[in-house]
DNA sequence: TTGACATATTCCCGTATCGGCATATATTAA
DNA sequence: TTAATATATGCCGATACGGGAATATGTCAA
């Protein structure tokens, strides 16, 4: 066995930054449910085509990325669902840094402090 | 070059399951800071301790978690606000599957179309 | 058909992974 | 010191990545 697959899930698809700047793209403003050709999307981020195809291929794998034909074009537009995951996983970490969870978290921690002293008995001691 | 180092950053540390699951653990219930040993952890997983010793490497390196040593252990605790980055990032994408903000996308869409029929005058047609 | 355009695929190379196993290092105990 | 415990590190093999360049495939136009 070696690394999991880049086509693993959409965690391993976007440990890849240029992957993430792809979907940044493909998001584009607000509302743009934007449905961009390859060349679009060449000429945007100025990489070779070859590459800005084997990225998307692995985008389309984990169903980051869904494509429609439309002549000779195929329009590639973002599938944003698929990162849900992602978010509900990482989401569950907010309290580390939200300080308004914080502080909760602070206080819980203060009190297991007061009663750990308890059973020690005395023991005052501050820092 | 070849893949980006799983060092490079929280993205690509946490691309591996495995890394996940630790720091999962490390997390623990509501407000434990929990400060776990090696052969803690390795016991909780079942896996065998070279490779928990490694993945800690890992996530030692991009900073998810910071080791103290005690005795002849070293205990580990997860620094979740290494994790911000990918939250923010991801969080980008909420709209995607969020109903709240996607009614929200969606209008915003239909404010777009009509403004386009407004600009191209007539061409009332469809297809 | 021939040719131009759009996109995907293939091959090559250097690199870093992950897991397994063995072993080194560090710390405490006897 | 020697032994035992706790953890990290080194080496191995297999894998597959990501970039580059060339090329194949597919589609429309003349």
């Amino acid at each position: 066995m070696a690394r999991s697959p880049t086509t693993a899930d959409a965690f391993a698809a976007i440990a890849e930054p240029r992957r993430r700047e792809i979907l940044g793209i493909l998001a584009g403003g607000i509302g743009e449910a934007a449905e961009r050709d390859v060349t679009w999307i060449v000429e945007e981020l100025g990489w070779p085509q070859p590459q800005v195809s084997k990225h998307l291929g692995v985008l389309r794998k984990v169903g980051l990325v869904s494509v429609v034909r439309k002549g000779r074009r195929r329009m590639y537009s973002l599938n944003g669902e698929e990162l849900r995951p992602v978010y509900e996983w990482v989401k569950a970490y907010e309290r580390y840094w939200d300080h308004q969870l914080k502080r909760i978290k602070d206080r819980a921690e203060q009190m297991e402090r007061e009663s750990s002293l308890k059973e020690r008995s005395s023991h005052s001691g501050r820092t």
